[in-house]
DNA sequence: GTAACCACTTTCAAAAGTAAAGTAATGCCT
DNA sequence: AGGCATTACTTTACTTTTGAAAGTGGTTAC
């Protein structure tokens, strides 16, 4: 009656959670991004080709609500907002660069 | 001029293979449930709660035209219909089960 | 004073996803 | 012989998500 989510689905719960987090169309570029450190939004922007305000707005609230970034607002002026990976996001990486090294070899 | 798709995205294209293939709401636990072996049509509806049959068949035929599942028609009857991993997609096993284990390190 | 910078928000159309019912060929049961 | 089941899908109608573009508000450089 304990361990509630590992007994109550397992391998499909982290399946979920997982889709949840890279599942999107733009986390995996947002999370590749903030692996080389901190970025600010518009910087994101500019990283991320195609991607528009709207969605990454929604992917970083998203992935904060997930707790694999963390958000910073600097009263400056302009006003300047930094993401930065948490531990959780950065163990990503591994990850990451598995799937990436597939794509790479792959690319027909 | 040559060697277009590397020379013109490199890094972004590996990424947009990688999500092409793994980034729908479903594709991975296709893959996941083809891991364990070739199944029919039916198997995998019922290995997959959640999913509806309209989007199995586009997903189906998503990834056989990026060459990761081949389907093949046997005239039984009542029809049957198997879908394998290629090379190609079986090569995606080590990549999946490490963003496996971090999903399960982190459910939270 | 007006144009630009930053980090968004809003609006609306288009694309993707979901649910449920339908199709065609056959076999089994009664 | 009639009706139901099985398999692998289609089709239709609908909801949700995504995308493109323009707008917001505060400040500062020109």
């Amino acid at each position: 009656m304990s361990d509630k989510k590992v007994e109550k689905c397992g391998e499909r719960c982290a399946l979920q959670e997982i889709l949840d987090v890279i599942g999107g169309k733009w986390s995996m570029s947002i999370i590749y991004a903030l692996f080389s450190g901190k970025k600010r939004f518009s910087e994101l922007e500019r990283l991320i080709p195609g991607i528009n305000t709207r969605m990454l707005v929604k992917e970083l609230k998203n992935m904060e609500a997930n707790g694999i970034i963390t958000r910073e607002v600097f009263a400056t002026v302009p006003p300047t907002v930094e993401y930065t990976l948490t531990t959780k996001g950065e163990k990503l990486e591994a990850s990451i660069n598995e799937l990436y090294k597939w794509g790479m070899e792959y690319v027909a």
